[in-house]
Formats: structure tokens, C-alpha cells, sequence
RNA sequence: GCCAGAGUGGUGGAACGGUAUACACGGCGGAUUCAAAAUCCGCUGCCUUCGGGCUUAGGGGUUCAAAUCCCCUCUCUGGUACCA
């Protein structure tokens, strides 16, 4: 028969769809593997990256079938998102039916690809259903106290009059108009993942040895803890006079304690509250109040090019020399970390010496290099021995800090404290295409919570996307409702959530048996039984947010009692990137190669096998034709020389020591080919390597021509195999195996005794000949062997050192 | 700048201190064919005076033995970016 990777593919396709054959058990009392990958945006077609992350993740799922899991191997779309809104605008589809039109389309890739995912748990993020419990969910937070609403800085189109993401901000200018964004102070809604920095932090020592080290390291410093003094700087009398005594001092940060002493200026954010003080009280001049607006008004990527400040004309008293210390307000200093203000120390700083440098200020070094002296054209930022330093001086500068941390807290004028880069979270949009946020505007009662009966709040269908300002602000029905505490005529919270809300929590809901899905978001037995996500893949882009949020919110849901753990991914897989001609595939490059030609044209095994086989998973992967070409061509030769198999329903049992050399070779390497593959599943991930024993077991088996030695053969590879190019691994095994081999086979050691062995021998460490010799040869003798063999090379030398590596080498180490 | 990670044939990549270049792609040669495709078989790191010599970015070290461990330098990739 020939192959025919289509029909055959097909076949095998409808044979699982009708016999659920990856549907998980609900029989909780059976071993579990619960296998994820990240699910995607339903874009309209699946790309190389998705294959690229599916094969993956099935070759997981269907390995631990084999092996006699109950596996849970999911998959879904985080389908709301602002791609839905922007076709809207484009072409004048409604992101609904874009989305969900997109959503069917790539169901069907994912079918002839042979992905084994449950079909019976499939979601969709904007599913009313999901947005019902997500809102749930929301509700329960804001009880907490876990979301809260504020002012805050956002980024204002003015053009488009509307909020952007960060990732919608490039080069400082609207993705979409080009025109220069502005910050505005909008109210918006935060979840408090602040609240929980330490134990985010803590926790990915939980995570070492199952995450990548990049990626937890990434996080670790995403997170950004440092520990330092805090503590305040008042003004003399004279500024206090002129702040009008509305200000007494305000709060710096420092991680370097240890050089106080040198401080010679302080500098306050332009958005300080002091410095907006000022500003509506027109205690500055015209020039400098429409200096420090420009600076407000810079993007921050300009902000970043060069330092600039003005001075105040404000002075505070170092705390601990009274000296009087000038206040500027400067760009470099940043209004969202720590209190938006900081001491200066030009000489132990950077940055405060290359403003000190720029404004002539006062450099005070105050601690100098153990041995030599210091570079005065740059800041000393190195361990040193502090001096000028009053009662501290002669210190180790870093062990000073412990000491006048303490000094400061003694004297009740600072305090040890530590600070966050991590944020909370900003998670309203002011779009369409999202979950709504599910709270009421009451002039009564304020924000008031929708009651969960009345869940979801849904998105009308009849609305105009045109881009501009917030769909749902403009439907001339929707908002309006009634309180749901006091009754009375009330507004509806207009923005909708951040996808990554959804993201979030979508792996606790694949864990819900669909017959319950109307019901619950999922049950506490079925969490318990089926988290933490055994292997969760995807792509390193991930690393810091949607891998944060989502362990943000498990340790949300542990506190609203959920559940009982604290990490959701066991082990996390990082896909590297598909790149053709050495760039990333995209549209615009122009480089993209399109799974479903492909699968035309060669079958989903050949590009699953391809895919396997080029690189290691975590590596990048580049594409090659011809070596795509190479995989069908191996594919076709394991499809046409299985006719050398005998069916059987077991396993032929061989006698190997009656068989020929050839014969016993073949067998070996059958057995290392599973070997291997026992390895490669269970730790090392390298399917490349697998792929290559595999390959090895073929052409070893090629140079015999036993019936049972093939049989067999077959029936271990084809196992091997099943997970990478299930469909002819299925057919082989129905036609030759009736099934059978899909299994977990065992490895028989009696395939790798032999009674000789090959040595190389080396001379100093150079490897020169080598030597046979029996498997129980004495040591004396092998190395009399060897010093046979190498004669040629020992003339005229002494043998100083004999080292015997059994079953490896010889190595002989001269002299002269 | 800082933090990760990586540098092995013409190419993708093997080698968890022990025979460097497995497996594949590409190339070359042969068989088959009227011819081609497909298929099958063989050769393929570099240099060589055909004895051999040299090779894992470069330099040093540890070791009987280093692609692998340590130090320095260079290059590339990713992340992050005035975080006080």
C-alpha cells in the first residue's frame, strides 16, 4: 500500500473524534497528568509557533496516555481583545462574529493536525459563560479589598480619544494615529498584586528545578525588591514660610544608607505633590512653571536621552548634619517608585553626578577605595571605608548601612524599608471587546457590586465600533440600570477588563467536567485532583505577565478559599521562536509559512515530525524546506517497510543469542532508541535526540532481514513514535498490532550484554588505535593489550600512568 | 549600562569530564530508467610532502582526560532599562 498521509490522516482523525478517544476519565481515583499549553488568540489561522507549541504539548499528552494516565490535555481561546475591534474598524465586521467565525476556522486546523485535545472542555474567553464566573470572581476580589479604583496616569490618545496600553505606545506616538500621547489622570481600576510582592518573590523558590532559571530570574527582578532607609527631609524656615506651611518635609528612599554623609542636593519627581503645590499656587516663576510642565509632558523614552532640573529654591536640613541642602525638582526622578523623591549623593551615584556635573553642584565623597584612590571624574560606587562621615567614619561602607539604619531608627528620625518595582496591576480598558467590569455608579451609594444572580453583564451586540472613545459609553440603552443596593436610577461602569484577567484563570476552569459547566467555575475536588498543571508550554514572551498574573490569582483564589496551593504550573516548557531565513516569521517580512500548505501538501505527521526533529524544544527553530522534505521522506520509508512485519497481537519473543550479528546490532538499538525515549519524555525534553535514536534503530533494522527482528522493532518504535506522527504510527499498529503496542513497553537489558568490547586507547590523553577485548578481561591484560597496539607511539618514552575507563577507553600517559 | 543564555562541519544540530562532529539536510559518485522523478547503495570536518598533522569563538588554568569545570577577552541573541 502506498502512503497517503491525507487519507490516512483523515481517517485516523474521524476514528478519534468518534470514540472520544482524548477525553479525560472523571475517575479520580487514577493516576493524572494534567498537560497545557498557552492557549492562543484566535487571530483567524494558526501559525508556525502555534504548531510549534500543540505538537509539544500533544506529544506530552499522548505519551502519558500511553503510559496510563488520565490526562487532561485542554484547549481554549483568549479571544476578546482589541484585534476583534481594530478588523471591526478595518473592514466593518462586528468582533463577535470575527472572533467566533476565527475561533471555527482554527478548530479545524487543530483537527487535522491531530492535536489531541479534549474536545468536550473547549472555551472561549468571551463566552458569557466565562465572563459570568470571571465576574464572579471580580466581585469577590473587590470584597477583599483586592481591587480598588484611583486616579492614576494613563496614556490618552487625544486624537482617538481614548486610553492605550503600554504596548500600544510606540516611540512615545498612538500605534494607530501617530499622534503624541499625553498622560491624563483617569480613574481606573487596580487589582493590589502588591499586596502579595513578598510572597511572589518567596515563591519561585518553589519553582526551581520545574521553570526555566531565565524566566524565574526575569520575574525576580520584575518584582524588584530592595532594602534600604527610609526616612524624612524637613525644610528650613524659610521654605516653610514660602510652601505657605503646607508641607513640613516630605520622604526619600535609599539603598545606600552608607553615603548619608555625601549628600549634597535632593531632587523631587515632576509630578511630586509639592512640585504640583507650587505650580497652582504660583510660587515659581512663569519660566520655570512652564519648564516643569515640558518635562511632564516629555515621553519617557525622551525623558530618558539627557538629565534636567531646575532648582526650587527650597532647602531642607540633612538629618544628620543640619546642613541646609538644595531641593530640585529633576526628570530623572521617577514619580512612581518609591515616594517620587531622592536624596542625592553625586559621588557615590551616577546618575546624581552626572546631574551635579550638569548643574555645578556640590560633589562630597565620602567613601574612598580600601587601597588607592578613587576616580574623581566619575562616581566611586564600590565597597570602600567610609570618612567625613562623622561617628561611622573608617566603616566598611557595607557594613555601616546595618549601623546607620539603626542610628536612624534609635533616633526615631527614618526606618529600615523595602520597596517594589512591581505595580499594581491596572486592569480597566476603555473598549468594547472585553469582559465588563461588573460594578454600578450609584450618586447614593457609590460603587456598588452587581449581584450575582444577575450575572454576567453582558455586552450588547448593537454597537458602533469606530475607534473612538469607549463603545459602551456611547450605546444610548446600555448603562443605564438601577442600583442594585438602593434601587434608584444608576450608571453602569462602562470599561471592561484587561485579557490578561481571563488568562488568568482559564487552567482552573479546563479542570470543571463540562456536564457542570453551567453550574459552577469548577469544584474544589476537581481542582484538587487535576492541579497543579503537570507541563504548562509556551512562549518565553510570557514570562513576565500573563505567568505572574496567573500566579497572582492562585494565590488570590487560596485566600478566598478556592483551593489549598500556591503554585498553578508545576513544570513550565519554553518554547523558543520559529524563524525562516533567520528572522521571526511575520506578515510583514513576509517569511511566514502556512501550516494548512503544508499539511496539504506533506500531512500534519511530516510537520509535526519536522518540528520535533530540527531543534531542541527551547531552542530556536529554523525553518527549512528541504529538511521538511527529509521528514516526509522518513516518514514514507517507516510506512513502507513495515511491510517486513509479522501481525501479531503481543510482542515476538526472541532467543538472542541464535541470532546473527546483525541481527543482535538491530535489537540494540531498538532497545537504546527506548531507552532514550523513556529519558527524553521524563527529563530531557529533546524529542531532537529521541527522533535521531529512532532514526538509528531504522537503518540498523534496514541491514537485516529476521521477520521477528522487525516485528518487534516495529512494535517499540511505533510506540516510540505515536506521540510525534500518531496517524501512521496508528495505522501500522491496527493493521500489524491490532492496537496492542500503544503502550508503555519495557526495556530488556539481555539486548546490551555482549561478550566483547571495543576500547580506544590514548596516549596522553590523544586517542591513537583501539582494542577489543573480552567484556571480563583483566585490567593487567588490557593494558598489556593496549601497550601492544600502541607500540608505534611509546617507543623511546616512559609509561608514567595507566588509566582503565572499563568499557570506554585506555589512556597512557608518557614521558620523554 | 545591568541581568540571563549561547558560540561545535557547507546547514540544523549530537556528545550530562572518557573514541568530537551521532541523526538529518545539502553536496559528490554509483545502481535502477529510453530519460526524468521516486527509490536504493556508497563517500563527505580541515590541512597533508599520504608518515601524519590540526580542529568545538580566542587566550589561560584545573585534570590521567575538557566542547563540557574555572578565570579573562571577543561576538551574537533575549530580557530590562535613570528603580534611588
Amino acid at each position: 500500500m502506498e502512503y497517503n498521509a491525507q487519507s490516512l490522516e483523515k481517517e485516523w482523525q474521524e476514528y478519534w473524534a468518534k470514540n472520544r478517544s482524548f477525553e479525560p476519565d472523571e475517575d479520580f481515583t487514577k493516576e493524572k497528568k494534567y498537560i497545557l499549553s498557552m492557549f492562543p488568540f484566535p487571530s483567524g489561522r494558526l501559525h508556525m509557533g502555534h504548531v510549534r507549541n500543540y505538537t509539544l504539548s500533544d506529544t506530552f499528552a499522548r505519551y502519558y496516555r500511553q503510559q496510563g494516565f488520565n490526562v487532561l490535555h485542554p484547549i481554549g481561546f483568549d479571544s476578546f481583545g482589541m484585534p476583534a475591534e481594530n478588523a471591526a474598524i478595518k473592514n466593518g465586521s462586528h468582533p463577535k462574529g470575527w472572533t467566533y467565525d476565527n475561533i471555527d476556522y482554527m478548530k479545524g486546523e487543530f483537527k487535522t493536525l491531530g492535536f489531541s485535545f479534549s474536545k468536550e472542555r473547549e472555551l472561549a474567553t468571551s463566552d458569557e459563560l466565562y465572563t459570568k464566573f470571571e465576574q464572579g470572581f471580580i466581585i469577590d476580589m473587590f470584597e477583599k479589598g483586592l481591587l480598588y479604583r484611583k486616579k492614576g496616569l494613563l496614556n490618552w490618545c487625544p486624537h482617538d480619544q481614548t486610553v492605550l496600553a503600554n504596548e500600544q505606545v510606540v516611540d512615545g506616538c498612538c500605534w494607530r494615529c501617530d499622534t503624541p500621547i499625553v498622560k491624563k489622570d483617569m480613574n481606573q481600576y487596580y487589582f493590589k498584586i502588591t499586596q502579595y510582592s513578598d510572597e511572589l518573590l518567596d515563591d519561585l523558590k518553589k519553582l526551581e528545578g520545574g521553570w526555566p532559571k531565565q524566566v524565574l530570574t526575569m520575574q525576580e527582578n520584575w518584582i524588584g525588591k530592595s532594602n534600604g532607609l527610609e526616612f524624612d527631609l524637613f525644610f528650613d524656615d524659610m521654605s516653610l514660610t514660602k510652601l505657605n506651611n503646607k508641607f513640613k518635609s516630605f520622604d526619600v528612599f535609599t539603598t545606600r544608607p552608607d553615603t548619608i554623609y555625601g549628600v549634597s542636593y535632593t531632587a523631587l519627581a515632576p509630578e511630586h505633590e509639592i512640585v504640583t503645590y507650587m505650580i497652582e499656587n504660583n510660587l515659581l516663576s512663569n519660566e520655570v512653571i512652564a519648564e516643569i510642565k515640558k518635562m511632564k509632558n516629555t515621553s519617557s523614552i525622551d525623558r530618558q536621552k539627557e538629565k534636567s532640573g531646575i532648582d526650587l529654591g527650597l532647602h531642607v536640613v540633612h538629618p544628620l548634619t543640619g546642613k541646609k541642602i538644595p531641593v530640585w525638582v529633576a526628570n530623572f526622578v521617577l514619580m512612581d517608585y518609591g515616594s517620587g523623591a531622592v536624596m542625592a549623593v553625586p559621588a557615590h551615584d551616577e546618575r546624581d553626578f552626572d546631574f551635579a556635573k550638569k548643574y555645578n553642584l556640590e560633589i562630597n565623597a565620602v567613601i574612598k577605595p580600601f587601597e588607592g584612590e578613587a576616580d574623581s571624574d566619575k562616581a566611586y560606587t564600590e565597597v570602600g571605608e567610609l570618612f567625613n562621615s562623622g561617628e561611622f567614619d573608617g566603616m566598611n561602607s557595607k557594613k555601616s548601612q546595618y549601623n546607620i539604619i539603626k542610628h536612624f531608627e534609635e533616633n526615631n528620625i527614618g526606618k529600615k524599608t523595602t520597596n517594589y518595582k512591581l505595580k499594581d496591576w491596572g486592569v480597566s480598558r476603555q473598549r468594547y471587546w472585553g469582559a465588563p467590569i461588573p460594578f454600578v455608579h450609584c450618586d447614593d451609594c457609590g460603587i456598588v457590586m452587581e449581584k450575582k444572580e444577575n450575572l454576567p453583564v453582558a455586552l450588547p451586540d448593537d454597537v458602533e465600533i469606530t475607534g473612538e472613545g469607549n463603545p459602551l459609553e456611547n450605546h444610548p440603552t446600555w448603562k443605564h440600570c438601577s442600583c442594585p443596593s438602593c434601587g434608584k436610577d444608576a450608571v453602569r461602569e462602562t470599561d471592561t477588563m484587561d485579557t490578561f484577567v481571563e488568562s488568568s484563570w482559564y487552567f482552573l476552569r479546563f479542570c470543571a467536567s463540562p456536564e457542570n459547566w453551567e453550574k459552577e467555575a469548577f469544584s474544589a475536588e476537581q481542582i484538587k485532583y487535576w492541579m497543579g498543571v503537570d507541563h504548562y508550554i509556551g512562549g518565553i514572551e510570557h514570562a513576565i505577565l500573563h505567568l505572574l498574573y496567573a500566579r497572582f490569582f492562585t494565590k488570590v483564589f487560596r485566600d478566598l478559599g478556592y483551593l489549598d496551593f500556591d503554585e498553578p504550573f508545576d513544570k513550565l516548557l519554553t518554547q523558543g521562536m520559529v524563524l525562516k531565513d533567520g528572522a521571526k516569521m511575520s506578515k510583514s517580512k513576509g517569511n511566514t509559512v502556512d501550516p494548512d500548505a503544508l499539511i496539504e501538501k506533506y500531512g500534519a505527521d511530516t510537520a509535526r515530525l519536522f518540528i520535533l526533529f530540527a531543534a531542541p524544544p527551547t531552542q530556536e527553530l529554523e525553518w527549512n524546506d528541504s529538511a521538511v522534505e527529509g521528514a516526509y521522506k522518513f516518514i514514507k520509508r517507516f510506512f513502507d517497510r513495515s511491510s517486513n512485519i509479522l501481525k501479531t497481537d503481543t510482542i515476538p519473543t526472541i532467543e538472542h543469542s541464535s541470532l546473527s550479528k546483525d541481527e543482535k546490532f538491530a535489537r540494540k538499538k531498538v532497545y537504546e532508541a527506548l531507552k532514550r525515549a523513556d529519558e527524553v519524555y521524563n527529563e530531557r525534553y529533546t524529542f531532537n535526540t529521541m527522533i535521531a535514536g529512532v532514526m538509528e534503530a531504522m537503518n540498523a533494522l534496514n541491514t537485516q532481514d529476521n521477520s521477528d527482528v522487525w516485528s518487534e522493532g516495529y512494535w517499540i518504535l511505533s510506540s516510540i513514535m505515536e506521540p510525534v506522527i500518531p496517524h501512521v504510527c496508528w495505522q501500522i499498529s491496527s493493521e500489524y498490532f491490532s492496537l496492542n503496542n500503544l503502550t508503555s513497553q519495557r526495556v530488556l537489558e539481555e539486548v546490551f550484554v555482549e561478550d566483547s568490547v571495543t576500547l580506544g586507547v590514548s596516549i596522553n590523553g590523544k586517542r591513537r588505535c583501539e582494542i577489543e577485548v573480552a567484556i571480563d578481561e583483566p585490567k593487567d591484560s588490557i593494558i598489556e593489550l593496549a601497550k601492544e597496539k600502541a607500540e608505534k607511539w611509546l617507543e623511546g618514552k616512559t609509561i608514567v600512568k595507566e588509566i582503565v575507563v572499563p568499557k570506554k577507553l585506555v589512556n597512557l600517559v608518557v614521558k620523554g
